[in-house]
DNA sequence: AATAGAGCCAACCGCCACTAA
DNA sequence: GTTAGTGGCGGTTGGCTCTAT
């Protein structure tokens, strides 16, 4: 990466020096007020971009080593439940910084979680001749499939099965939705029912019988997924 | 050995929220 | 209430390294 100096303040990869030079001045005056502190330092970088690279690399107890199995598996999970909200996840892992989990997940997580959310695609045509599945599990959901899904006991909506799909887009989408409330109740009446067989932490997959809609066919058949995955597109759209 | 393509990751950019004047 | 300054965040870029051909 080439050095690109605008103006009086230069760009580019940090020099030892100048990692010197930060964590001398960040151990003097802390880490605030930046842009002082880039002047103050004599350091040609702006307020931003000493932030960053103390935040990123040089402040004390981070991380440089590889990402733990462990550390993926909480990754994993917390951005199937917040999504890209890297510096709340970071939170969660100390020593880790927001940067790097964007990294790690872009570079060794996406194609895995994707894989993951290929599962959720109904894909029976050789059962049903149809030439598209309906995804339940993406963002344009069949609320009549996830209403069927998750009704089994009472469902995350508050509805029952007699409601219509529109009942159920409307509680999901409503300012008052109940789903954020009534989701802890679904989810510990699941894991302690026959109805839907669950794995140690009761917060990973569920199997449950689900009523699959593809194109104007539907059958009905067992279904394992993560229940955030049904439940994140909601959350994302209300 | 040379080259192309993919993957990785540090750094930058632009936007937004907060705060003080 | 408005404005300017600042920090924080998520998305993107681009150079380096590795791997396959």
């Amino acid at each position: 990466m080439a050095n690109r100096d605008v103006g009086n303040l230069r760009r580019g990869p940090w020099l030892e020096e100048e990692d010197e030079i930060l964590t001398t001045i960040v151990g003097a005056l802390g880490e605030k007020h930046w842009d002082a502190l880039a002047k103050q330092s004599g350091l040609r970088r702006s307020g931003k971009s000493c932030r960053l690279r103390w935040m990123n690399y040089l402040r004390p107890n981070l991380k440089h080593g590889e990402i733990t199995q462990e550390e993926e598996a909480i990754i994993l999970d917390l951005h199937k439940q917040w999504g890209s909200k890297w510096s709340k996840i970071a939170k969660k892992l100390p020593g880790r910084t927001d940067n790097q989990i964007k990294n790690y997940w872009r570079s060794h997580l996406k194609k895995k979680s994707e894989a993951q959310e290929a599962e959720c695609f109904e894909v029976t045509k050789s059962n049903t001749n149809q030439d598209s599945a309906i995804p339940l599990c993406e963002g344009s959901l069949d609320y009549t499939g996830i209403e069927s899904c998750m009704s089994g006991n009472g469902g995350i909506f508050g509805i029952s099965s007699s409601e219509t799909p529109e009942m159920c887009s409307m509680y999901a989408l409503g300012n008052d939705s109940p789903y954020e409330s009534r989701i802890s109740e679904w989810i510990s009446s699941c894991c302690w029912s026959n109805e839907v067989k669950h794995d140690e932490d009761c917060m990973g997959t569920y199997t449950y019988p689900c009523f699959c809609q593809l194109g104007s066919s539907s059958h009905e058949e067992s279904k394992t997924h993560s229940v955030w995955d049904l439940w994140n597109p909601i959350w994302e759209m209300s």
